[in-house]
RNA sequence: GGUCGAGUGGUGGAAUCGGUAGACACAAUGGACUUAAAAUCCAUCGCCCAUAAACAGGCGUGAGGGUUCAAGUCCCUCCUCGACCA
C-alpha cells in the first residue's frame, strides 16, 4: 500500500540537491550588492579532519550555528556562513607513515567524507568559499603573513629545552611525553635545547588583555584568557653578591616582604651558578644541575612532592638591610619565568616555606595577622609590617608602594609588570605543515623569500621522519628544492622547520571573505565590510591556545593596516559537550553497549558475566560510547537530528545522548506532517481553509506567541530548546482545531525553517508555494493579539497560593483587592484575622498578609 | 591545590527583575482502536495524609541557617559534581 506518511529520507536528499544547484547560500562578492543590507558572520570552529570523520560534537557545534544563519538570513541580513578544513597536522601524517600512502592524498580523501557528512545535515554552507588549509593557494598566505610577522621582527629564533627522542631522532609535544617516555612506544625522552622559531606574542601580552574587555564573550573564558596571559606586578630586585662583583636580579610581586627574605635560589640553569659557587661545594652543586635538567618542568613544580636544593656557599646581600643571605640551587625555579633567580620569603610564600623547614633555613614573619606560628605555616593573606624598619605599621599594599619608591630612590630595584605568558614555540621538525619562507645563507644569516616566490610549496621526499643526523624530514628534499636563488643572485639553503598545526587556523576567518583572491589574502573593502565574526562558537578545549594565537596574529594584522578591527571574534559560545553512558569493568576495560547485558541500574558484559560500572561520560572512540549523527539521520532523518540536538538543553550545556529522546522530537516532526499532509491519499489536509488566521483566535494568539518566543528565544541562541518546545504547543493546539487556516500554517513554518529546514521546505512546496522557505521574510509578531481581556491574578495568603483569580485586565489595584477578600477559599484563610497588609503585584498577583 | 560554574520528579530539562515550581519532551502505568502488533488517540504521572469518590490540606528545588509580605532565584556556612588551569 503505498503510504504518504513523513519520510526524511526522501524529502531531504531532493532538497539538499536543489539547494546546491541553485546556490541558494551562496553570497555576492560585489562589495556594492553587500553594502544595500547589514551582514551577520557566524561561524562554528572548522573540523580537523582526521580519519574518524565527523562525530557528535561537531554537530552541537554546527546545528545551532546553522539555526542562527538561518535566522539571520530571514531577518534580512547578509549572512558569511563559510565551512573549511584544518587538514595540517600530526594524525595525518601519522597515517601517511602508516598507510605508506601521500598526506595530501589521506587529507583529500578525509575532507570529501567531511563534506559529505556534513551536507547530508542541510546545513546552509556557501560551499564555494570552501578552504583547506593544507593546499598551497592557502597556505601561500599562510607564510605571507608569517613573512609580515617576521618584518615585525616578532619571529626569532632561540635555543629552548624541547623533548627530544633519541630512538626516534625527533621532538615530541608535551601531550606525547609521560612519566619521561614517549607514551606510544616507552622510548626513553630527554630534555635537549634546541634550534627553534619562536614569535613574539608576550610584546602583544597587554593589549590581548586589555582588549578582552571590548569582546561579547562569556566571563569565565575571559577569565580563562586573563589567567593565561597572568599580568603580574611588583618590582625587580637586584642582590649584590658578597665578596665578588657580581649581582642578580628577582622579581617579586611581594617587595614589601624584602626585610623577610632570609635566602635566594637560583635555577639551575642560571648562568652565575658555576661562577659563584664555593670551591667545596662545587661537585654537589654540579651533579644537581645534571639532575634537574632532564626533569620536565611539571615534574619540577606541581608534581615535586618533596623540595630539593643545594647551597652553593655564596651569599648575597639583602639590599633593604645589608644581611647576608644564602643563595642556593633549586629546581622549584624556572630559568624560563620570570629572572630564573627568586628571593625567598618563608614566612609568607608556601613554596619557600616548605624549603626553608626542609633545609632548616631561618623563617620571618613580617606580616603580621597569622593565626597560627610562621614557623608552622606560612602565611600569605593582607595584615600589616613587623620587623620591617621603615615599613612597619604599614598595610600591604601601602608598603609594597614605599618598597618600590625606596628601591628606586636608593637605585637598588625597579617598578615592574611581568606576565606568565611565554612566546609561541612556532617551529616543528615535521612534514605536514607550511614551510617557512625563510632560507639560510652560507654565512649565517636568515633571509626571507620575496612575496612573489610564495607559495613555498612542500617538496616530495621518500620518508616522513627525520633525517639520520637529526635534520627535520624536510631536509630530505632534493637540492633543487633546498637551494634557492635570490633576487639579488645568492644562494641560499631553505629553512627545513614548518609551522606548527595552530598557523592555519589562526586567520582562517579572513580568507572565507574572499576565498579565491589570488592576489592578496583578501580584499580589504571586503574585509571592512564583514569583520568582525559576530558569533565563533568552538569547543572549550581551544578557550585558550587558538583563541589567544588568532587574537594575536590579528592584532599584528590590525598593526600592519590589513585588517580594520582590533579584535576577529565579537561574540562567542562554547557549546556544550555531548555525555553517553560508557560501561567499564573493574580492569578499566571498556564494553560496546551491544556487548552489555542491562538490568535497571546494574549491568554486565554479555560474554563473561561481569559486573560492568555505568558512567555518563563525553562521547569518544575510545570509551566506546560514540553514536554516528549518519547513523541517526538514517534511521530519523537531519531534521529530526538537528532538532533532537537543539532540544535537550541550552546549546552551551552538557547533556547526555538519549536514544528514546530523538524519537520524541521524531514523533513531533509527523504532526507537523500531519497539520499539512493528509497521510491516507498524499493531498493536503481537508481541516485546511484559506479563512484569515484571525478567525480561530486561540490559534491565532497561540500563533503570535510562538512567534513572539521563537524570535526571542532564537536570537539568545542558548534558549533554543524553549523555542522548540512553543512551537511543540503550538502544533499541539493546531492539531486540535477543527478548521485551519493555511494562511496560520505558513507562518508557522517560517519559525520551524531555521531548526528543521527540510521539512519546512517540503511543506510550503505542498502549499503551492515556489522558491525557498529560507528565503522568506521572518514573521513580525502582533503585540495587540496577545492581550486578552482577562487575566489571572495569582491571591495568596501569607505567601501561599490559595486561588486563582480570572479578572479583566483593566483592574485596579482596589478592585482585584476587593475581589481576592471576596473569594470563598482566600476568605477560608483569614478567618477574621486582622489583615496587616495588602501587596499587589500589576498583572500578577495579590498576597494579603494576616 | 587554584579559578569558574552547577546541584530542580524515574530521565532530559522549564520557571523574565525575588512573585503560580516541574512548561515541553522522554520513560512508565491504565484505557480506546486492532484478529494481533506497530502507529495513533485519551487518561494518570514530585512526596505525604485522607476518602467509596471528590473538594481540600501538609511537605517539597543538595544540607543547614538568614533576609523578605514572598526565595529554585539574594546573603552566610557546609556537602557533592563538572569544566578549565596548575
Amino acid at each position: 500500500m503505498e503510504t504518504h506518511s513523513y519520510a526524511p529520507g526522501e524529502i531531504e536528499p531532493y532538497w539538499q540537491a536543489a539547494w546546491r544547484e541553485k546556490e541558494a547560500f551562496k553570497i555576492s562578492n560585489d562589495i556594492e550588492t553587500l553594502k544595500k543590507r547589514p551582514k551577520f558572520y557566524v561561524l562554528g570552529m572548522f573540523p580537523y579532519t582526521s580519519g574518524a570523520g565527523l562525530h557528535m560534537g561537531h554537530t552541537k557545534n554546527y546545528v545551532p550555528t546553522d539555526v542562527l544563519a538561518n535566522f539571520k538570513r530571514m531577518q534580512g541580513y547578509h549572512v558569511m556562513h563559510p565551512m573549511g578544513w584544518d587538514a595540517f597536522g600530526l594524525p595525518t601524517e601519522r597515517t601517511a607513515v602508516r598507510e605508506n600512502e601521500h598526506p595530501a592524498h589521506i587529507t583529500k580523501r578525509n575532507t570529501e567524507t567531511f563534506q559529505q557528512q556534513i551536507q547530508r545535515i542541510g546545513l546552509s554552507y556557501d560551499w564555494s568559499r570552501k578552504i583547506d588549509t593544507s593546499l598551497p593557494e592557502y597556505y601561500r598566505w599562510t607564510q605571507w603573513i608569517f613573512l609580515r610577522l617576521y618584518e615585525k621582527d616578532l619571529a626569532y629564533l632561540a635555543d629552548v629545552p624541547v623533548n627530544w627522542c633519541p630512538a626516534l631522532g625527533t621532538v615530541l609535544s608535551n601531550e606525547e611525553v609521560k612519566d619521561g617516555k614517549y607514551v606510544e612506544t616507552d622510548d626513553p625522552v630527554e630534555r635537549r635545547l634546541m634550534h627553534q622559531w619562536m614569535l613574539k606574542i608576550t610584546a602583544y601580552a597587554e593589549r590581548l588583555l586589555e582588549d578582552l574587555d571590548l569582546l561579547d564573550w562569556p566571563d569565565g573564558l575571559k577569565e580563562m584568557q586573563r589567567h593565561w596571559i597572568g599580568k603580574s606586578e611588583g618590582a625587580e630586585i637586584t642582590f649584590e653578591i658578597r665578596d665578588r662583583d657580581a649581582t642578580f636580579t628577582v622579581f617579586t610581586t611581594r617587595p614589601d616582604t624584602l626585610f623577610g627574605a632570609t635566602y635566594c635560589v637560583l635555577a639551575p640553569e642560571h648562568p652565575l651558578v658555576a661562577q659563584i659557587t664555593h670551591p667545596d661545594a662545587v661537585s654537589d652543586v654540579y651533579n644537581y644541575v645534571q639532575d634537574a635538567s632532564n626533569k620536565s618542568d611539571l615534574q619540577r613544580t606541581d608534581l615535586a612532592t618533596e623540595k630539593t636544593g643545594v647551597f652553593t656557599g655564596a651569599y648575597a646581600i639583602n639590599p633593604c638591610n645589608n644581611q647576608p643571605i644564602p643563595i642556593w640551587v633549586a629546581d622549584y625555579v624556572l630559568m624560563t619565568y620570570g629572572t630564573g633567580a627568586i628571593m625567598a620569603v618563608p614566612g609568607h610564600d608556601e613554596r619557600d616555606h616548605e624549603f626553608a623547614t626542609t633545609f632548616n633555613i631561618p623563617i620571618v614573619e613580617v606580616i603580621s595577622g597569622s593565626e597560627k606560628a610562621i614557623e608552622e605555616e606560612a602565611y600569605e593573606g593582607d595584615g600589616v609590617c613587623v620587623n620591617s624598619d621603615f615599613l612597619n605599621g604599614l598595610q600591604v599594599d601601602d608598603a609594597k608602594e614605599k618598597m618600590i619608591a625606596w628601591l628606586e630612590s636608593e637605585k637598588k630595584g625597579t617598578r615592574q609588570v611581568q606576565y606568565r605568558l611565554r612566546d609561541w614555540l612556532f617551529s616543528r621538525q615535521r612534514y605536514w605543515g607550511e614551510p617557512f619562507p625563510l632560507a639560510h645563507l652560507d654565512d649565517g644569516t636568515i633571509v626571507q623569500l620575496p612575496d612573489d616566490h610564495l607559495p613555498v610549496e612542500l617538496p616530495p621526499i621518500d620518508a616522513y621522519k627525520p633525517t639520520e643526523d637529526g635534520k627535520p624530514p624536510l631536509a630530505r628534499a632534493d637540492e633543487a628544492w633546498l637551494k634557492v636563488q635570490l633576487p639579488d643572485g645568492r644562494i641560499a639553503t631553505r629553512e627545513t622547520n614548518i609551522m606548527p598545526q595552530w598557523a592555519g587556523s589562526c586567520w582562517y576567518y579572513l580568507r572565507f571573505l574572499d576565498a579565491h583572491n589570488t592576489d592578496a589574502p583578501f580584499d580589504t573593502a571586503l574585509e571592512r565590510y564583514w569583520m568582525p565574526v559576530d558569533l565563533y562558537m568552538g569547543g572549550a578545549e581551544h578557550a585558550v591556545l587558538h583563541l589567544l594565537y588568532a587574537r594575536f596574529w590579528h592584532k599584528v594584522l590590525y598593526d600592519c593596516g590589513l585588517v580594520s578591527t582590533k579584535e576577529p571574534f565579537q561574540g562567542l559560545l562554547n557549546q556544550g559537550t555531548i555525555l553517553a553512558e560508557s560501561f567499564q569493568d573493574d580492569a578499566g576495560k571498556y564494553y560496546y553497549p551491544h556487548e552489555v547485558e542491562r538490568d535497571n541500574e546494574k549491568a554486565a558484559a554479555k560474554t563473561s558475566g561481569k559486573p560492568l560500572h555505568v558512567q555518563l561520560e563525553k562521547m569518544s572512540k575510545s570509551r566506546f560510547n560514540v553514536i554516528n549523527p549518519n547513523d541517526v539521520i538514517d534511521k530519523y532523518g537531519a531534521d529530526a537530528l538537528r532538532l533532537y540536538l537543539l532540544f535537550i538543553g541550552p546549546v552551551t550545556a552538557s547533556t547526555p545522548w538519549q536514544d528514546a529522546g530523538v524519537e520524541g522530537v521524531y514523533r513531533f516532526l509527523q504532526r507537523v506532517w500531519r497539520l499539512v499532509v493528509d497521510e491516507q491519499n498524499g493531498k493536503l489536509n481537508e481541516k485546511l481553509t484559506d479563512a484569515s488566521g484571525t478567525t480561530e483566535s486561540e490559534l491565532w494568539r497561540e500563533l503570535h506567541k510562538t512567534i513572539k518566543q521563537v524570535t526571542e528565544d532564537t536570537e539568545s541562541i542558548d534558549k533554543m530548546n524553549t523555542a522548540i518546545s512553543q512551537m511543540m504547543i503550538f502544533v499541539n493546539t493546531a492539531t486540535q482545531v477543527k478548521s485551519l487556516p493555511t494562511e496560520t500554517v505558513k507562518i508557522f513554518l517560517h519559525l520551524l525553517a531555521p531548526y528543521a529546514p527540510h521539512i519546512a521546505q517540503e511543506l510550503w512546496h505542498r502549499l503551492g508555494e515556489t522558491g525557498f522557505i529560507a528565503h522568506a521574510s521572518w514573521p513580525e509578531y502582533d503585540e495587540s493579539v496577545l492581550e486578552s481581556a482577562t487575566i489571572t491574578i495569582i491571591a495568596q495568603v501569607n505567601g501561599k497560593l490559595r486561588n486563582r483569580l480570572q479578572l479583566p485586565a483593566d483592574a485596579t489595584d482596589k478592585e482585584i483587592e476587593e475581589a481576592a477578600l471576596a473569594d470563598e477559599r482566600v476568605q477560608r484563610f483569614i478567618e477574621g484575622k486582622p489583615i496587616r497588609k495588602v501587596i499587589v503585584v500589576p498583572n500578577r498577583l495579590i498576597n494579603i498578609v494576616v
